[in-house]
DNA sequence: CAACGTTACGCTCTTCGTAAAGATG
DNA sequence: CATCTTTACGAAGAGCGTAACGTTG
């Protein structure tokens, strides 16, 4: 048994069953894949690929237990990699975030500044998406850190890290009525359209959870994940906005007003999430503790290890 | 980088940084061995182990990592071929099997003869030790599963599945004046010299547990791990034995007699353990079945999912 | 000087790529 | 017949073992 063998099932795998194209991705000659398999296939007695005729048609039962064996070692392959280069060139590499768009512009960025003054060297790259999709990134590795609310909590693969708490507010433009609502309450604010977040994932958002758990219809009119995006129809007088506090800056966003609604919505928590198999750089460290000064090393190795 | 390097440098270690007796465990030729971490070191950038000149000395802390790794990697390359095999060879194979004296002489036998008759080409093995070692074999491999009721379950590579439930009794010769005592209590059972079970692991043994919850000081006399050994000493006038309810017969422990203390001491559970990591063969399932009915493959793979 | 690790070197087996052949839809 | 996989074969390379050398305690 070869490590080449597992990356070429894995990757004709990946590649939907095609050998020609996985031999591509791996810059090596499509014949030599083949070869390579099937000397597996006989080393251990049996077929990891369906075969009709010379054609891969799909994944025997053992093949699926086998990929997935397979892919544990070369991640740990990529593991010992990143030992390396941890050790001998500790201020260079990459660091690929995953979060979301309200994180990414309001709260990473003084993590983020910190983070390329201390280690220029450190490729970064901020992917966005929904908190499903961040948690997704992650779990696949192609991201090596999440950021998100939702969802990242409750992934099996991912130790998740509490963060940060945090509220919302509502905002409406100079003038709108709800701004004299004094105090703003569940019911009032069910009586005016609103403009929030993307539910997301049915269950885990706290906001719809409190309008259910008090039977009060809201009347939702149009969802973004972007807070921005939701800001521009307030603006535009679509609805008044629910989003959050740190999403609201009173200077930059002139033509509205806020009003603190913490006292109607629990805090949600933010958490911060890595693969529990992967090897953490000594930056990544780093970079967490930016973001959640009480994450220290130990207090990340803890969580990881349960 | 390659699995070869990786059995080179957990051998070593293994070894106690010894290269020619790890060249020796791996059948194959000292300077192969040296050549294949130097290159692997090489290639990684930095040193897995301490050399004093030529002497290896110490595990350099990249080297731990690396060698966490390596053994991970190595897990899965086995759980590979046991796939080979479980699907290839489905009804040969070995199974190890550690746990303690009393379950083995008097709960595995029948599942053991129920399983010779249906597997019989699978090499049967039963290790013995006390709970803390069971659970040890497991966790080092040395044992595929472990069947115990203290110390088992607190192991966080192992899977522990709740197997049934027991209770003690007391034995004694016959006309003894405990056997007069009616009902018998904590309090009376103090009085007398007791021979039981070693008390292992402080804190885990509920007997210990019962008698400092009610602020009592038995007496115990003598401790062992094995129940005929407790039977023996009882038998020789040196005390009252407290044993488990399974390991009396009173056919063939003509010279005792039994009360059942279960009012006075709380049910133990025993469980059965395997690696979370490690594959499990077909026939695997089968035994845990066979000691515990209600374990079957899906209450198995839901309990190592977590 | 005994035990141990590294270096040197030749042999063997493996692997890889190209070219050709066979199968599939 | 275009696409894809397997077979064949020769060249390059990696790994292994023996022997010799260098260190360490």
């Amino acid at each position: 048994m070869k490590l080449h063998q597992m990356r070429y099932i894995h990757e004709v795998a990946r590649q939907n069953l095609n050998v020609s194209s996985a031999a591509e991705a791996l810059h090596t000659s499509q014949p030599g894949v083949s070869k390579q398999i099937q000397l597996l296939e006989e080393e251990l007695g049996l077929q990891i690929f369906h075969r009709s005729g010379k054609r891969l048609t799909g994944i025997t039962e053992p093949g699926q237990i086998i990929l997935g064996m397979a892919k544990r070692m070369l991640r740990e392959v990529e593991n010992i990699k990143s030992v390396g280069d941890d050790f001998t060139r500790e201020s260079e590499g990459s660091l690929t975030i995953a979060t979301t768009h309200t994180q990414a512009r309001y709260r990473l960025p003084p993590a983020v500044k910190a983070f390329i003054e201390k280690y220029p060297s450190v490729q970064l790259h901020i992917h966005q998406g929904n908190p499903l999709q961040v948690t997704e990134m992650v779990a696949n590795g192609e991201a090596d850190i999440g950021i998100a609310t939702e969802a990242i909590a409750n992934h099996s693969a991912l130790a998740a890290l509490p963060c940060y708490a945090w509220n919302r507010c509502v905002v409406a433009p100079h003038g709108h009525p709800i701004l004299n609502e004094q105090p703003l309450t569940l019911q009032k604010l069910a009586t005016y359209p609103v403009v929030t977040y993307d539910l997301g994932i049915a269950g885990s958002n706290s906001v719809r959870q409190v309008f259910e758990s008090k039977g009060i219809q809201p009347n939702i009119v149009l969802t973004a994940i972007d807070s921005d995006v939701i800001k521009t129809y307030v603006e535009m007088g679509l609805g008044v906005g629910l989003l959050a506090q740190m999403a609201f800056d009173p200077v930059r966003d002139r033509g509205l007003e806020a009003i603190d609604v913490s006292n109607i919505f629990p805090d949600s928590t933010t958490y911060i999430a890595v693969r529990k198999d992967n090897y953490l750089r000594g930056y990544l460290y780093d970079f967490i503790q930016l973001i959640a000064p009480h994450l220290d090393r130990a207090a990340v190795n803890s969580a990881l290890s349960v």
